[in-house]
DNA sequence: CCATTCGATGTTTACGTAAACAGTTCGCGT
DNA sequence: ACGCGAACTGTTTACGTAAACATCGAATGG
């Protein structure tokens, strides 16, 4: 192979427009309309290019396109980890929409979420290699870090809260608390628990139990002390071993699906059995949750259809449109498994 | 908004290089000189040149930069879907590593994984705007599709299969599984059973029921059928169903944690126990093994290092290295929780 | 039969940057 | 004072593309 290194003319530099010209017998921005499908070029000298192109394996340089025409085709997209499975799903939904637009996708992750992490990284994407950003947080952390928002470029946020000046989008966290509440009363639950998710000022966790809270009260039900928790499915199960020891618990909204898991975990241990002595509802329906023991009620998040429409909007707003600011709320999906039980 | 338009003069173009030598009253190779932070500039000009380009909010335009240099500090990634717990953590390694080296990621999604569509996905990449590929594709869809790998620039897979010709990152399939094994073969067990993974000619699954059964045949022990999944908590649950009638069945290896999470809710259904009659081992160590019930004991992979050896290697390469093609195997580690217990 | 139009193609130019090369100034040794 | 090199800065050019404008021939219409 080292031999191939030296018998080979030092990596004849990728093929240019000029170059497919020549070889043609056209003028370069003959190339450049084949290239670009548009305008009227005669049949037999876009053939004549088109097999000059492949002859020499022409591909145009995105670089000199980009600087040319100012666009990258390319959107950036801001996340914290891809630890949760919400996130990721929202990922493959921008990912999908934006290929299906023609767009590429920059990726940027932040390992540490402090304050000079985050500004790097949208430093980092604001540097015009893209067209627009999609950032995936919540708003408690864009708040505590005063984040300040790119200028250049249009952006979008996943995030389930409501900006005065902003585009968001989500699935809507009331909506779908009420689902599993709701699902938990008509089920003759005399009122439901909520172990929650890490309430900042404003996240899907506080947005969850603020509707778990409403509904309750709407009802006329005694509202229990929720309990804190963090998504994880160890905070889960920690909630579960308090909320185990009494009797009175009969029916648990959990926010997210993996802390539905540890606190069936838990209640297991307790010897308290799902659904018959205590039902669980989760929130996300995560691929798992179906094969968790029991198999689990949960709210199906559509997290494709968030990403496909941030990826709308997104590229609406490069286009120059101007959109209302404020959220987009898409509704969810109960799903009704074996971790819930009519109250005996 | 739209006087908002109207007035405002035309979304006054970003201040170029020679904005900041103007306004700096310097020349544009010294703005350059400033911004590559190299060479020998006089302290004052520096200080001259970088008010300058506070003053115009100056980013340097990486297609320019792209242009004139060839290169793009960007490394694209290929994916399958980001349905699985494996690659997205893969993933996250590789963006961690390339973030560290100041470059960014390009990340293409394949949604239906036909021959088309990966080969547009790799042409998409290929189109020069990345430096270097990373490939998370399992080699039998490789084989399948008849995949034409990058010849412009490097390229580099994660997969756990030998390639002549090709450099491979992956974590060490064998030994992870022999760990699995040789626990439970200590634990006492007669023998251990095996819910596979989607066997092909090669893949993970492959390598994992291959190491399974030789280290079985090496004891001397006889090796079940194994039984197949598809890496799914449902395929896990049939499996499940079909072992849990056979008494004999003492220990289970699932080839990931998935598997073993709807093995063993079949077992719970069964009313066979875990793991006082059945010990179970699971692979990958997702985050939520550790709640499953009972904790899972599982064969952890260390994904983050998997991804940042693959940016390590292709780097490299870009930077004209030649490496010895081959796979680059890269050790797991056995967690012991809850689900495996001696026999009795 | 010439003017007009239009379709097809070519020429020029600019996008923003950085390499290569070309000064210019200054201090120092003689 | 002179020459010399080091330190600093400027000028020219090329990267590959596509918009704007220019050209040319042929077809159309009166």
């Amino acid at each position: 192979m080292s031999s191939d290194r030296m018998t080979r003319p030092q990596a004849p530099r990728p093929a240019s427009m000029l170059d497919v010209a020549r070889l043609a017998g056209v003028s370069g921005q003959t190339v450049s309309r084949v290239t670009n499908g548009s305008e009227a070029v005669a049949a037999d000298t876009r053939e004549r290019v088109l097999a000059a192109m492949r002859t020499l394996g022409y591909r145009p340089n995105s670089a000199a396109r980009a600087l040319k025409s100012g666009r990258f085709q390319s959107i950036g997209v801001l996340m914290f980890s891809l630890e949760n499975f919400g996130p990721v799903h929202v990922l493959e939904g921008v990912s999908n929409a934006a290929t299906a637009r023609d767009y590429s996708l920059d990726l940027v992750t932040i390992g540490d979420p402090s304050t000079g992490e985050i500004t790097k990284a949208l430093e980092r994407l604001d540097q015009e290699r893209v067209d627009g950003i999609v950032i995936v947080l919540e708003a408690h952390q864009i708040l505590e870090h005063a984040i300040r928002f790119p200028t250049r470029i249009p952006s979008i946020l996943v995030d389930s809260q409501q900006y005065d000046d902003r585009v968001s989008v989500n699935a809507d966290q009331a909506q779908g608390a009420e689902l599993a509440v709701r699902h938990l009363l008509e089920l003759g639950h005399p009122t439901v628990w909520h172990v929650s998710g890490p309430v900042h000022r404003m996240n899907a966790a506080s947005d969850r139990q603020l509707a778990w809270r409403r509904l309750l009260e709407a009802e006329g039900r005694p509202v229990p002390p929720p309990v804190l928790g963090d998504w994880s499915a160890e905070s889960g199960y920690r909630a579960g071993l308090r909320l185990a020891r009494d009797p009175s618990v009969t029916a648990v909204f959990a926010a997210n699906d993996q802390m539905a898991l540890g606190l069936m975990r838990a209640l297991h241990e307790c010897g308290r059995r799902v659904p018959d002595e205590v039902s669980v509802v989760g929130f996300d329906d995560s691929p798992d949750a179906a094969y968790y023991w029991p198999p689990l009620t949960t709210v199906r998040e559509d997290f494709r259809a968030v990403g496909a429409l941030a990826i709308e909007l997104l590229l609406e707003a490069i286009d120059g449109e101007r959109h209302e600011p404020g959220l987009r709320a898409l509704p969810n999906t109960l799903i009704v498994r074996d971790s819930t039980a009519p109250y005996r």
